[in-house]
DNA sequence: AAATGTTTGATACAATCGTTTGAAACAATC
DNA sequence: GATTGTTTCAAACGATTGTATCAAACATTT
């Protein structure tokens, strides 16, 4: 009996797969690619060094199949999370509103211990050591995700030019970014006080700053 | 003959020991610690591998030296740059001027091809991996850039809360960082086209963008 | 010139790395 | 129950790592 348990292909060898796989996330996460052993991953997972190289075809195999996988399943979420604002009220929106939920499905993962803590330190360390096609990043995440805030903020706000938008946008995410990787410094250090924010103070801060710069762009445009 | 042309102290061993230092910048910079062997950096500065131990205690301690010295004279290169430019005209300073100042100075060392270059990529690696006592970038770095920053824009812009001044400062920096992250990144992909602005470009929208947001939080305190 | 202290060099060491191997353990099919 | 294909395991491989050793080369002082 208990024959069937099991879907066809997933032979019982896919759990120890997918252990592989989890493991490789929070350690290649934590430590970055060099510094993570095959063996680190292995003993994490319960299973034997060999397992890499059987179901993977090495460690940068490894690496790059459990890269593309949570990478492209943030992605997704994140897209989905700004077209949940655009639909919700579709034309009482406005700037403030789509830069907060952004900011907020993107430090969402920070704050609980769910999954997605792990992935935004693996982007930051490929973006510094890329162990992917050099202009993966670029086009996959980046990008796409650019896009898809720029044309909700040419919603909220036509007159700013698409171009002055692109560059705001980046200045978005590079405060976001940014700040994840000061707290994250300060919790460690015992010189916590200039950086003791609260997330929720960060964001305000964050939006309210970017919101002024992308409406001065505006004025800009019209004024100069 | 010959025999003074060498300073006490620098027996000609420290002409090794000082290209130990700089080959050590060159490759921690391009390949971070853990990629660089001790044997790449010997074989780089034409001397023995032992000369590594002999001079500093090791990798650590040669990556620890390496790092302190660069560090501490580009922060007071960037401090003297905010100063000159506080000094040069007492009281007709205006916000865009401190903040194109240190943009400037901020970026500058990465477009000729001086050696401040590999330091903004030491830095980087730092932050994500760090070698150094935890809270030393905070403490040594990004906290004492930080203050004569915040007390150039408190002279500018007197009104706006202290408290909000360092966060925008931060957001300032956060732009400055990923900026030179996302132009390298689609210097070596042929994607080049989104992000094809020049230098001047991107710092001009960096100051525009951060000096809105820094006189929109003047205003909030008024305001609300 | 002999002695002394400093610097360099070739070599060895133990440890760890990613990967390979081949035989067991297992499940499924005949 | 024998056969087949899949998965796991301990062990070992060659390569590379940081470091230690010790004698030769060097400059300096006696």
């Amino acid at each position: 009996m208990d024959k069937r348990v099991l879907a066809p292909g997933e032979e019982h060898g896919e759990q120890t797969r997918e252990r592989l796989l989890k493991s490789a996330e929070r350690l290649f996460a934590r430590r970055g690619y060099a510094r993570t052993s095959v063996r680190d991953i292995t003993r994490d997972a319960s299973c034997n060094v060999a397992a890499v190289n059987y179901y993977f075809n090495g460690k940068k195999s490894l690496y790059r199949e459990m890269f593309l996988r949570r990478m492209t399943a943030m992605r997704e979420q994140r897209i989905a999370r700004i077209s949940r604002v655009m639909d919700e009220n579709r034309q009482g929106v406005t700037l403030e509103t789509v830069l907060q939920a952004f900011a907020e499905g993107f430090l969402e993962p920070l704050v609980d211990d769910s999954g997605g803590r792990v992935l935004l330190e693996l982007i930051t360390r490929e973006l510094l050591e890329p162990q992917m096609p050099v202009d993966f990043m670029l086009s996959e995440m980046i990008l796409p995700l650019q896009e898809t805030l720029a044309h909700a903020i040419e919603t909220t706000d036509p007159g700013v030019p698409s171009e002055t938008i692109r560059l705001c946008i980046q200045s978005f995410v590079a405060q976001l970014i940014h700040f994840v990787r000061i707290r994250r410094l300060a919790q460690v250090g015992e010189n916590v006080q200039p950086f003791a924010f609260s997330l929720p103070e960060l964001i305000d801060h964050m939006v309210r700053f970017t919101a002024a710069g992308i409406t001065a762009g505006a004025a800009q445009k019209s004024g100069s």
